[in-house]
DNA sequence: TTATCTTCTTAACATAGGTCAATTTCTGGC
DNA sequence: GCCAGAAATTGACCTATGTTAAGAAGATAA
């Protein structure tokens, strides 16, 4: 990991972050001030491990620039099971939330920079600024919503249902992750992803 | 649905709430009194529907006795999502969260005696006791944790092994939930639930 | 208790997706 | 630009689960 940057864009990335949580987290000038010390830029190369299964994730970090997949091994085999684009939250969730060990591996599918904040400091956080605690539950609220979609969509979609709906709604799936990785997040063998594109592609 | 109740038992209901809160949020003698009066009791009889499809969840709920199943319809068929069973919450989550209709629907298995939270005094609740926006927060993150499971759970077991692993960790389905339904939440046909409860016989 | 309806089981057959193996296409380092 | 390794595709075959239909076992109501 190359963590070497300059001081304008270390201050240039948290300038993002901040932006970027606004929806959440409407913060003063003041309030900004407390807030960034808990922050830290992280940059990544592609490839680099964010985090490894067994190890207990210590940040909720932005997505500033890059993207992020998020797998469990099983049986020797990658299963994917999420993706963190730039701009969205980038977690290990359940590990986060229990600070617990991870049985998730995260990995940087581009270069990334991300801005993470530190367990430690958000339960500081909560403890001396209840608004944040709205801040730290909206986070979970959205979470939930999107487990929930994808659980549905498991459950009573084909696969070729999954493939369509998600090239339609995000696209970015497409453009940004390899098939393999998108086979296994959709809970298929590249063999039959190929099957299906071929099928779909016959078909118009 | 029969709301009769003698004052004795609503009142004995209500301190099983607390009772059951009290690990996300323990509360003084004083905070209580506050606390419940944004609590109802609500009873049902089997059968009865808690929440219908499109309409929206404007309670979290405690299960006092009995238990719920939560389901959805796609393409005239039920698809059961989710049981709470006694001292669980109960509620049609990201409705909840969002203030939009529901897609699922949450019938009674069993007879029913809930203790609920309106989403409107739990708002109040944030903006005047920072202390429950921590209750907030973890009730949304065990929920989170749950489905995680369940998503790993559909992606890399095979019908037979999430039976095996939910008669093992949570022998409660089998007991309480009709077989048509368990099957549906394994994410099967009632006849292969049956097939493979054959063989589990056969084999031993 | 009997009659009726629902749930559960069984069996024969169909199909989506998995497995294995070979081939083609893409990609990154020299 | 060339080559080696990785990713993607294709085809033949396999397996778990779905589908359909029938009957058995349980539940419910008169």
């Amino acid at each position: 990991m190359d963590r070497t940057l300059s001081e304008e864009a270390y201050a240039k990335h948290l300038n993002e972050a901040r932006k970027l949580l606004y929806d959440y987290l409407p913060l003063t000038d003041e309030q900004w001030e407390v807030f960034k010390q808990g922050f830290k830029i992280r940059k990544y190369h592609k490839g680099d491990f964010i985090l490894n299964g067994g190890e207990t994730e210590h940040f909720l970090s932005i997505v500033i620039t890059g993207c992020t997949r998020h797998y469990i091994i099983v049986k020797g085999e990658e299963k994917s099971f999420d993706f963190s684009f730039q701009h969205e939250f980038n977690c290990s969730y359940s590990s986060f939330i229990q600070q617990e060990p991870s049985r998730f591996f995260i990995q940087a599918l581009e270069d990334c920079v991300l801005a993470s904040i530190h367990y430690d400091f958000l339960q500081q956080l909560y403890l001396h600024y209840p608004g944040s605690n709205k801040f730290g539950r909206t986070a979970v609220e959205q979470y939930y919503i999107w487990r929930e979609q994808r659980e549905i969509s498991l459950m009573i979609d084909s696969a070729q249902e999954r493939y369509l709906r998600l090239m339609e709604k995000y696209p970015i799936y497409l453009e940004q992750v390899p098939l393999k990785y998108l086979a296994s997040y959709l809970n298929i063998k590249p063999e039959s992803l190929s099957r299906i594109r071929k099928k779909l592609f016959e078909e118009r």
